[in-house]
DNA sequence: GACGCTATTCTAGAACA
DNA sequence: TGTTCTAGAATAGCGTC
């Protein structure tokens, strides 16, 4: 702190405050000029950059080096800041905008006036003193009721009644705020949902397109892959493939799901799939059907990483494809090149592999048969094929379609032809068999399809819950307190995805991601679904908890109960709360006025909402008969009440509880209004109005309800992300309130 | 200023003022994240420097460079400081002295939350009536006494209102304490329903990849049967099929994607169409080169259902490359223990092809060379492969395939490349063409692609309606009331939706199963967002109800017009209604008593009334905390306010004398806390005691009040632009001083 | 042009130490 | 009393009716 200097006197010291005595030195230290000195006529002072003053002045003088504390001080004191002359004046970014202070009792030279400057009083308390402070109209003004400080509230109940009185006024208008404020967002948030509906209708059937599209390539494909088997297991067998066909059953090599299903010769089928999928990964070791089926496949390949969708539409990832192509389309080159053993241009892996096998085998006898005619085909199949790309490769095919065609042999062809006439009905041999991967897909896939049927049906364009989905027997779906986890159908779903994912590692790296995030997405998605779901309910119980609040007064209610909106389950919920009710509440019946407004019965309550165009996008006749039910619902059993609504809601999952619950609910499709009005009520309003203590009741409603409501949002939100964080620990200031 | 940003949508813009929006901006703009950034958690906000943000952000944003404007702002609405965690710490000169500002609702990543954040309003002044109303301490009960308006203050109404029922204040707490719940929930449900965009989004983009997977498989698939069709078709030409060849181009024959796609000599194509799709159904009327193929196909049929994967490369087991090695690896053994070009065992499948090249222009030969061999070899992999399974039909093919064997000429094949080449680019033939499934696929993917930018534009966190949305032209959007219908962008995708969704019933179950389960999922999604909408729309309904409950209190609500948030709708409907109204209106500013309960300084004029410690860290600013405060108050005091405010509520209740009573009580009941209550006061006292028809002003004013929380959201954020640009000449308060 | 709102500025309240 | 955070209050500006 700067020296005490001498501007004020010994006696002066003793009564002015530090804070005053500070800033006259300050103002008078004529270090400081540079940031803080007095005007021109000395009545007042600037502090010409307060930034600078603030880090180089206050800190000396005050324990801060805070301008605004500065200025609080000033305030306090009485000073009052005099704007800028140029206050239009734009100030580039210098900014240099001066603060000037001024004071009655502040000025250069005359430090004796500090004395008179008073530091403005809290409007203290001291319980009678306050009053006292307030009475005086004057000061009152502001001060006077609203005061209070610490101490004083307690004393006089006047005040605390005022506080009271006042607070609860503040209630209701903080209700009415809060209110809007939710209602803003909960329009908010309709529209958001009808986008994501709205989007997520369009997925849906674009899914399904999917679906059938997948289905057909897949038809098509397996008809191809029929087909070339019967071409080349004729050949073989006219050729002398009987011996295959009878040698090779080997069962149990694979744990290959359709091998496993099939009841015929396993061996040939088992062969059928290698020469397609093995094409595709494994393009280097093939058999001579193989890779007879290979060349096309081999175009197929650079797809490899692009289609990985026919079975699992959704996953594969297209990027690598292009390189696979490359790669094959290189390598094939080579071979048919030379010939030699040469695995060479040491591209790809595998398909140099078998090129070089395949070129060596009888590589020169090919080119030899058919070599410019096949370098015309490649070229122009390259050309047609795949125009784009450049053909470099436009060879490969020459041979191989050569070789396909020569190498037809009669032994291969027959073992192939033999193995498929082995073949077992198409009855989805898949299914049965795990062990394999691909067999694995199937399988999951054959879950699945079971969740499909049984979550949702895919009815095209049925968006709503589907009534089919019951049929699965699923109950727990929508309730599902643990989305992800166990829940029954979904399981097979989740033990489905590992495996595919795995595979694509194999082949392109991409590929495998695509399912993986797709699947998480889709979790997430599910998950946030349940979570809203919950929290919907939550709040509908909060709702309900609410209503049933204001439901003390029994009597209103039965005269209200009329007005019923939603018909049916008003006069239940109504019904049966006034009866009870009519009894106990003397005061007001607070749940039937309710209804009566809620239901628009209520010529006053309608008539707003009625009338109101202004009524943004929010439709208020949805918003208020959804309402209606809901608020007609005391229940007091918030709690039970959240689940009931879920049920109900949830298509698929209620079922199991539906049976029972659903009654109600099941009445209608719309789950959120009907259900949980219904259940709700009977027991709700019974509770309620059967309540002996009237006030006990209504406060003990209260709590009932804020702990529900509490005990709701606190738990309701489980989701970690999406869960709003907690506020944030406040300042010490406020963590006392 | 700055880019507007698309994190905030724009019917959020319409409710959020202008400063939370560019407060938001500000925050997210990683321009800004040496001055301001979000916390790490994201719910609440660093400004690291504000002397240097002052000069270098604010300035951008907002018409001053003043921090304390800046802060003024945050707490009007609502934003709290969070004071340092080393407090004592003397933050030598450095003084990064950081600020920490946050609200319940002010999140990084969830601009939906904004639209709950209140601007804190200012106490509407009913000018002098307020006193009257108070001064008949006894029915103002709990409004009465707080009030105060500057006159009031001395009147000590508080305790006269004590008398109030307690059960009713119970009441008002409780809903409070409700509507605080409640907004917790939704701001859990906004975050979740972010989660579901977002997930929505993502799946949207794999639906699109699908679409373009599934498209190359198509591709793919087309070069296949057009390559098959060639060569097939050549045999058939040569055999003697020729006439079927050229003959039977009987384009119209199917629908078939595959057979139309194909852009070259429809008569192949026609029967490679006959030879694959034909077998599975059309099995008995086949040509000659049909017939043969058909043998295989029948076969196959039966894998079809079972191996849908086999095209899916990915989905496709990878397991099943080992096996299929094993298998491969048995023939190729065979193979070099004859021919020496060997590139040795292992070498994998290319292998086969050279062998069978080299044994089908020699088949003869190669049989008679390893007749044996071969045989083994066909045992080997039977063995190894399918051990299993024996291979009873071997030999029903042999003659087919031997004709196909031998078909297959050079010449033949030649054909097929030349007519392969000359087939057209892959691009996507379908799509061009309408008629088929595929094609529409694509159209549809377009649009799905439009959609994805238009509905969820990715940016990450923007729930809200995406500005990119509209450049798609979906005006509609947020609140169609009718999702599915007619939506804009959706029309193409619709159509496309029913066409696919047919065929997969065709096929088999199982197969299709990995994107059933997918659909599963989706399904659920959307059933839960359906659910949540209904919700959603219950809880709306709710609110509205609420809402008109509450306004039914026309002494009360009176004021309303304080509430006016919307303004022009306020002031038609209360002035219109009240009529005479300013009279009416008068009675009591529940707007501005709310904002204060809300705001916090509710807050204080709770403590006032009860030194609640309850209040945790919940925000002040919340009217969860304010309430809590209330809640906690059991106060006999507390009891006697709230009820009457209820009582004008409700119509029914006819309260003659309530009416009378109510309005002093409503002019009253001003917030103590503020010096607000002055300005109240005049006014609606005059009314309420004068106003002839007490309950129809009630009435009225309910809907006022109704009207005026309408109006709030959908006009009240008046500022749009908030333009920083003019610069703004200062006026000064002070200079008549 | 009044009205109602937000924005900006300056001052005051309130809690705490 | 000083410091801090927040609220009040007056005014400026903007936009709608």
């Amino acid at each position: 702190m700067p020296a005490p200097s001498n501007h004020i006197s010994k006696a002066a010291r003793q009564v002015v405050p530090a804070f005053l005595q500070k800033l006259y030195e300050m103002v008078n230290d004529p270090n400081n000029a540079e940031l803080i000195r007095w005007s021109e006529a000395g009545d007042s002072f600037f502090v010409l950059d307060h930034e600078r003053f603030a880090h180089e002045v206050l800190g000396r003088w005050f324990k801060h080096r805070n301008f605004s504390s500065f200025v609080r001080q000033l305030n306090m004191y009485g000073f009052h800041k005099i704007p800028h002359l140029q206050q239009g004046v734009l100030k580039s970014d210098t900014e240099t905008e001066f603060w000037n202070f001024a004071h009655a009792n502040f000025h250069r030279g005359q430090p004796d006036l500090l004395c008179l400057i008073q530091r403005k009083k809290q409007p203290q308390q001291g319980e009678d003193g306050a009053i006292d402070l307030r009475d005086p109209s004057a000061g009152v003004g502001l001060l006077g009721a609203p005061v209070q400080t610490t101490g004083a509230p307690s004393t006089n109940p006047p005040q605390a009644n005022a506080a009271l009185s006042s607070g609860q006024i503040l209630d209701v208008n903080s209700i009415v705020n809060g209110i809007a404020a939710i209602k803003r967002h909960q329009t908010t948030i309709s529209a958001e949902l009808n986008e994501l509906k709205r989007s997520n209708q369009l997925l849906w059937q674009d899914a399904i397109a999917a679906r059938e599209r997948h289905q057909k390539q897949q038809d098509v494909i397996n008809r191809i892959v029929k087909f070339l088997a019967g071409v080349f297991g004729n050949h073989s067998t006219s050729s002398g493939a009987g011996g295959v066909a009878t040698g090779s059953p080997s069962p149990g090599a694979r744990g290959d799901g359709v091998s496993e299903n099939l009841g015929m010769a396993p061996g040939t089928r088992r062969r059928m799939r290698l020469m397609i999928e093995d094409a595709k990964r494994d393009g280097p070791k093939k058999s001579m059907v193989e890779e007879l089926t290979e060349l096309p496949l081999g175009d197929m390949d650079e797809y490899e990483s692009s289609y990985p969708t026919i079975e699992t539409p959704i996953s594969a990832a297209s990027p690598a494809p292009s390189v696979a192509l490359s790669d094959r389309i290189t390598v094939t080159e080579t071979p048919t090149q030379h010939n030699a053993s040469t695995p060479s241009v040491g591209s790809a892996s595998s398909n140099h592999d078998s090129r070089s096998t395949s070129s060596t085998s009888t590589t020169t006898t090919t080119e030899a048969t058919f070599p410019a005619q096949h370098q015309e085909q490649g070229k122009q199949m390259s050309r047609s094929v795949t125009p784009a790309r450049q053909s470099p490769t436009s060879f490969e095919f020459d041979p191989r379609i050569h070789g396909v065609l020569n190498q037809l042999t009669p032994v291969q062809i027959q073992q192939l032809l033999a193995s498929l006439a082995a073949q077992p009905p198409l009855s989805d041999p898949n299914l049965s068999t795990s062990s394999n991967p691909s067999s694995t897909i199937n399988p999951s896939a054959t879950n699945m399809s079971g969740l499909l049927t049984s979550y949702h049906q895919p009815s095209s364009f049925d968006f709503t819950i589907n009534p089919s989905s019951h049929i699965n027997n699923q109950p727990t779906f929508p309730n599902l307190s643990h989305p992800m986890g166990s829940t029954d159908g979904l399981i097979p779903f989740d033990q489905y995805v590992p495996e595919s994912a795995t595979p694509d590692q194999n082949s392109n790296i991409s590929v495998s991601n695509p399912q993986q995030a797709h699947e998480d997405r889709m979790d997430r998605q599910w998950q946030a679904a349940e979570d809203i779901d919950k929290d919907v309910n939550a709040l509908n119980s909060s709702i309900n908890s609410l209503i049933q609040t204001f439901g003390l007064d029994p009597s209103i209610l039965g005269e209200n109960a009329g007005m019923g909106n939603t018909g049916q389950d008003m006069d239940d919920d109504m019904q049966g709360t006034n009866g009870d009710g009519s009894n106990s509440a003397a005061d007001f019946d607070f749940d039937s006025f309710f209804n009566h407004l809620s239901s628009g019965s209520g010529v006053n309550g309608m008539e707003m909402a009625t009338d109101n165009p202004v009524t943004n996008g929010v439709d208020y006749n949805d918003m208020s008969t959804a309402f209606l039910d809901e608020v007609q619902t005391p229940s007091s059993d918030m709690t039970a009440s959240p689940i009931q609504p879920l049920r109900q809601v949830s298509p698929g999952l209620s079922l199991g509880a539906a049976a029972n619950d659903v009654n109600v609910s099941s009445t209608g499709l719309h789950p959120a209004t009907n259900s949980s009005s219904k259940h709700l009520n009977p027991n709700t309003n019974m509770n309620t109005t059967s309540a002996a203590g009237r006030k006990r009741k209504s406060e003990i409603d209260f709590e009932a309800l804020a702990d529900a409501m509490d005990g709701q949002s606190s738990t309701a939100p489980t989701n970690k992300a999406a869960t709003a964080a907690g506020v944030p620990a406040k300042s010490k200031r406020r963590k006392d309130k």
